[in-house]
DNA sequence: TTAACATATGAACATATATTCATATGTTAA
DNA sequence: TTAACATATGAATATATGTTCATATGTTAA
């Protein structure tokens, strides 16, 4: 962790990027439970698929989500189990009462 | 992590968001290992004391790190050891070799 | 083949934000 | 008090980027 390569860094800050956007997030979030079609992530968050499908590129290209076609649908689900993780320590962050030493 | 609020996701995107730029995040990992102050994080980074204080203000309010000052010098540590465990996962994804199903 | 559906993509625009510069505030020593 | 140092902040600007709209690509059924 104390040694972390400029290249790591940029790797790092492009991955925690692309979660720092709401709609971003949300989305990840909806396929974190179970693959779901991209139609499907616009239809249960209100978003229009042009939007969605632009975001799931950028989660695809920084593996955060992975693609899989069946048909003429294509299902979204995390790459690997480091995202949930991510995930669940920035809740903790949240859940952590403020000011308090740990 | 099913039930995120709309709330929990503001708050979340928030962190992500902070520690999406590489500025930022080069001065978050310059204070995981040890307090350290403004002038010494601008120096061993290379950047203006103003623009790390900036940063900082962000980081601080956002309860990423917190300040300690010391007479004239203000030191600057991670607020609490979630954001660590952040990092770690976040190293992990990128050290996951591509295409591998877990 | 054509038609309908599902997803992807390029351009344009509006908004957000990282950085710089100047200045202000706070702290300690003389 | 003044001077020197350390940190913080406000305004301005340049850049990045999220969203929309139009269009293209890919897939299946008729």
């Amino acid at each position: 962790m104390t040694m972390t390569s400029e290249n790591h860094i940029m790797l790092l800050a492009d991955l925690f990027r692309l979660l720092g956007d709401t709609t971003r997030l949300r989305i990840v979030l909806a396929c974190l439970d179970a693959p779901i079609a991209v139609n499907d992530i616009a239809t249960r968050l209100a978003l229009s698929s042009s939007l969605v499908s632009h975001h799931l590129r950028l989660l695809r290209a920084a593996r955060i989500l992975k693609a899989d076609r069946q048909g003429k649908q294509v299902f979204y689900s995390a790459a690997d189990q480091h995202i949930s993780g991510v995930l669940a320590d920035m809740l903790a962050h949240i859940a952590e009462p403020a000011g308090e030493e740990v």
